[in-house]
DNA sequence: ACCTGAACACCGTTCAAGT
DNA sequence: ACCTGAACACCGTTCAAGT
């Protein structure tokens, strides 16, 4: 593995270019046209190498996704002020892990490629954790409240994301509308009652609240 | 548009292939080998034809996989059995769909493709509005709690799937023990304290517990 | 040690022509 | 109306060789 970054002997031909080059290019091609357009042969051009050259400094695409999402964390998670509650301190965890998530539609290629984060998130992680045992659950309650947590933020990125690409597609926004304008209101009475308002329901940003719920449901011993 | 089902007057040359046989083909290759494995070329060659006779029944590759999804739709979501209280409906119902996609690995790439679901799946969609609905929840209500469920059960999903994914892949499992064995117990101390649980625990089905909490947070004025 | 050139084995999709 | 052949404009990755 050359991809080590520790000083070593200079030994043999100097590199012409580095790790971090590549991934600040692949970093500028990813937030300026999307995660689709980033290929191995577009980035070698973009940096003035050969497609070889980067097989030097990255294992192959998908570690360099990895990579670029690990930068990513590193950069646009902030860590929030904490309140003092432990119940609010699980939630603003988790929004802070949203909102920096929300903020970069192309992640979502990532996330479903790898999972869940670099160690720059385990901080939020371990917040999460912590608060929920100081509201009282175990550790081992924690962790699973934690992963239930995890699911709905990355299903609500996931599911969002998909739909506001979908937005741009005409086709199936109009075939959507049929399907709900011609519900059949015996078999499914609940949806004909709110088929016109779906699309502004469904779009509305609720993550919050749905999150709120879902924390109080994990602190409420069943 | 010449995807149409609806009986015509024979006029021209008889199709030699059908929109059902290239879906069932798709379905085939897709279930045995894998969703990355379907390609147009390849299902043109397994059919017997040529790339460019499909695009004269689907109209590219995404609504391939779209139709597709549909598809299975349509035969894996058998209508269970619903209990009487309104709330365990709502867990009922949830559960069904969960079941439906988690035995569907493949489905993955089409959720982040399109989103959620197929005509099908609407009669489980009006079960869990309506059994919100019953619990107390104006209707608009109902639909953000139904949202927040979609999230939760397609990130439990996506989360799951990738992780055994990455399962396959020991670079990534090594270095993620790695960074667990490593934790500093004065930064992340409830992290360092389950470190050596984690992966037992996070591999842990715990579905239908979150599943649980979130409904009655939802059903828990707040 | 680092980089290059050429090649392998593919993709999805369009266009013009055939039956 | 339905299908074919050839082509366009790409991919990620490997191999053998160069400096």
């Amino acid at each position: 593995m050359p991809q080590s970054s520790a000083p070593r002997k200079a030994l043999g031909r100097p590199p012409r270019i580095s790790r971090e080059e590549v991934i600040g290019t692949a970093r500028r091609i990813v937030t300026e046209e999307g995660v689709d357009r980033l290929t191995m042969r577009r980035l070698a051009t973009e940096i003035g190498s050969t497609p070889m050259a980067l097989y030097h400094h990255v294992r192959n695409k998908e570690a360099l996704l990895v990579l670029l999402l690990d930068d990513y964390a590193a950069r646009a998670l902030r860590r929030p002020e904490l309140p003092a509650h432990p119940r609010e301190r699980v939630v603003v965890a988790a929004a802070a892990i949203h909102e920096a998530l929300a903020a970069c539609p192309w992640i979502v290629e990532v996330l479903t490629a790898d999972d869940l984060m670099s160690t720059s998130a385990l901080w939020f992680v371990e917040q999460i954790v912590d608060g929920l045992v100081g509201c009282g659950l175990s550790l081992e309650q924690a962790v699973y409240g934690y992963r239930a947590i995890w699911y709905y933020t990355a299903g609500e990125i996931v599911v969002r994301t998909t739909a506001s690409r979908r937005r741009a597609d005409d086709d199936r926004a109009t075939y959507r509308e049929q399907v709900f304008g011609n519900l059949d209101p015996d078999e499914l009475p609940r949806l004909a009652q709110v088929a016109d308002r779906w699309a502004p329901l469904t779009a509305e940003d609720t993550y919050l609240d749905g999150l709120r719920a879902l924390v109080a449901g994990l602190l409420t011993p069943r």
